[in-house]
DNA sequence: CTAGGGTTAG
């Protein structure tokens, strides 16, 4: 049954609406009109109204309401309205909210809407903030504007404005609205939780996050799968994996794709990368298919983990199951094949691609600079500044790090003031941090050293740790032991620190400070990451540790080293000066690919940590006496091993 | 009655 509105006033006209759902109307004091009671109405005709456009009659785009004459009106004006009875009368200055396209045409829209005192009327106004607040073309400023001029805004009307809020990065603002609307007791409902949940996500609150999840509970929303979802978002942001898993476990069959895709993403965040593909794996057992959210965070995982296999197996599904794919799977997808070891895989997405944004540009710039591609890495940069795309703080990181990779010093203190008055953009920690790192590869260690001391920000540990390690190469004891108690200060000491110093005292046969430093990774309960190397052979992954012995081959793998050796030798390298952990296990590694695979491919390795120099020696004649392209994955960048020579041109 | 959750480098 419709619900009579009204009667008001439109312009000369008294209005009432058979309004097809229950609305209450309240008129602020200074907008109440009297009604002239003492006009029989002459005729009663139709009015067509715009209706909002996403409402159930979206079909006509038009209210229909009936509009009753209380004036003789002569003139020509109105007659256009007021034609024949029985026909409708078309408004025709009244534009359909959905077909406005720009602020110009809606500004317009919004002008008619004041003019019939229809602005404050529900559901109008809420169709107004919406279309104002959350379409591409809107302003959040001009529908803040209409928002305060609401004399009694809905839970609908709040909704809008949150979630405008959120989008435009502004989640402290939109969750005082989320404050403002519990005070005015105009109560949330079950979509204002996704919006404030995800400003919460978006802040890393916490406990903003677990008093909102309080309230949800309370108003009986424990049901509601979007709210869920959501929750299972805020925990992973917040790093409380638990608690994300908690909520997903208890949703059971209520689960969708978005819940899997939130939760993976957690995993991805905590670095479970392993687990996460676990989970992957499982979409399937739910009669869920895996959609592009979630294939995202797979491909992270593979990334990560350097599983080209795995990536490349997402990608075929990918193809399969799309047409097009949007820009962030692609960038993922960039990000994958870069750091499984392709970069042309990559970059030929990259250059198929019409649509580019800064984390694709990101992506390449970073992977070129891994592949020690910095020239390319640095031209995709001045071809995105040429684009005209605005750079931001992150990719300036990606930048100045591909300029120190290749020590290409000039550049990159070019880069950094660019950065700085070009556009704007105050260096942070990181930044500095790059900048140490340019010094040190350029063998410039007093330079890097000043500089640390007197940058304008704390120096993060990275950068500290960056001296250390450079002293282990010049033997810089003093500068070396001053960077340690700089790491010690900020308590950011861990085993590798611990060992880089140890071995320095050693070097020098200061036997009692060695033991010293070595007690402290004991005494601080630091462990050190077991080492390994991996290796993909026919779709499978093998993963060596040092002098492991623990796997099937491992008798014919110890017979093919002491050949590798062997011919080694003739090259006049001695093995026995490869001792390192990492070293030996890389040798596992390639020895197994050259037995297990075919002459011609490509061995791909994956180490966890950093090639010392005895290992890429090693590896450079390996790949020159079995003529075998080897590439390395270390924990930073990759090697190119081939005929003898490496990408990086013995800088790393 | 209108609207909503999850996705990307360092």
């Amino acid at each position: 049954m419709a619900n009579k509105v009204g009667p008001f006033w439109v312009g000369p006209f008294c209005i009432s609406l058979l309004h097809p759902y229950p609305i209450a109307i309240k008129h602020p004091p200074h907008k109440q009109r009297t009604l002239r009671t003492d006009l029989q109405p002459l005729h009663h005709f139709n009015i067509l109204l715009p209706l909002p456009s996403s409402s159930h009659h979206k079909g006509n785009g038009i209210m229909v309401g009936s509009l009753a004459l209380h004036q003789h009106l002569a003139s020509p004006y109105h007659h256009n309205y007021l034609k024949d009875q029985n026909s409708l009368i078309q408004p025709t200055c009244l534009v359909p909210l959905h077909q406005v396209k720009s602020m110009e045409d809606f500004r317009k829209a919004h002008a008619q809407f004041l003019k019939l005192g229809l602005d404050c009327i529900p559901p109008y106004a809420g169709e107004l903030l919406s279309a104002c607040a959350l379409s591409a073309w809107g302003s959040l400023d001009y529908a803040l504007a209409i928002f305060l001029n609401l004399e009694e805004p809905r839970t609908f009307d709040y909704n809008v404005m949150i979630r405008a809020k959120v989008n435009h990065d502004q989640s402290k603002s939109a969750l005082q609205l989320y404050k403002e609307m519990i005070e005015r007791s105009i109560n949330p409902d079950n979509f204002t939780f996704p919006f404030v949940l995800k400003a919460c996500a978006l802040l890393s609150d916490i406990r903003g996050g677990i008093q909102l999840h309080g309230h949800a509970i309370k108003l009986g929303f424990d049901e509601d799968v979007f709210i869920h979802n959501s929750l299972i978002n805020l925990y992973g942001k917040c790093r409380k994996i638990e608690l994300s898993y908690k909520i997903f476990e208890l949703m059971g069959s209520n689960r969708t794709i978005a819940s899997w895709s939130a939760l993976l993403s957690a995993y991805n965040r905590m670095n479970f990368c392993v687990d996460c593909l676990h989970l992957f794996a499982k979409i399937s057992c739910e009669k869920l298919k895996p959609d592009e959210s979630s294939m995202v965070a797979a491909l992270s995982s593979c990334s990560n983990l350097g599983l080209l296999g795995q990536g490349r197996s997402i990608h075929c599904s990918l193809l399969r199951n799309y047409p097009t794919l949007n820009i962030i799977i692609q960038t993922s997808l960039i990000d994958m094949y870069m750091k499984c070891g392709q970069p042309d895989k990559g970059m030929l997405i990259f250059d198929k691609l019409h649509e580019k944004n800064l984390w694709t540009y990101s992506a390449v710039i970073s992977g070129l600079a891994m592949h020690n591609n910095c020239k390319k890495a640095l031209q995709v940069f001045s071809d995105m500044l040429n684009q005209g795309l605005k750079p931001d703080e992150a990719i300036y990181v990606n930048v100045l790090s591909a300029c120190s990779h290749a020590m290409m010093v000039e550049e990159g203190l070019k880069c950094f003031n660019q950065m700085r008055f070009d556009h704007q953009i105050k260096p942070n920690a990181q930044h500095y941090g790059c900048l140490v790192d340019l010094m040190i590869c350029a063998g410039r260690l007093d330079e890097a050293y000043e500089l640390i001391q007197n940058m304008p920000i704390e120096p993060t540990d990275a950068a500290w740790r960056s001296i250390l390690s450079a002293c282990k190469i010049n033997g810089d004891i003093k500068l070396a032991e001053s960077a340690y108690s700089k790491l010690e200060q900020m308590d950011a000491v861990n085993a590798g620190d611990c060992v880089i110093l140890s071995n320095m005292y050693a070097e020098l046969q200061r036997w009692e400070d060695a033991a010293e430093v070595r007690k402290e990774i004991v005494n601080r309960g630091l462990v050190q990451a077991p080492g390994f190397s991996q290796v993909e052979v026919k779709g499978k992954i093998h993963t060596f540790v040092s002098h492991d012995k623990s796997f099937p081959q491992s008798d014919e793998v110890q017979e093919m080293l002491y050949q590798m050796d062997w011919q080694l030798r003739f090259e006049g390298y001695a093995t026995d000066n490869l001792r390192s952990s990492e070293g030996q296990s890389q040798k596992i590694a390639i020895a197994f690919a050259l037995m297990n695979t075919s002459s011609v491919s490509t061995i791909r390795i994956f180490t966890n940590l950093r090639m010392c120099s005895e290992c890429h020696k090693y590896t450079e004649l390996i790949s020159k006496v079995f003529e075998r392209d080897i590439i390395v994955r270390d924990r930073r960048r990759f090697h190119h091993f081939r005929l003898g020579l490496c990408s990086c041109d013995n800088c790393w």
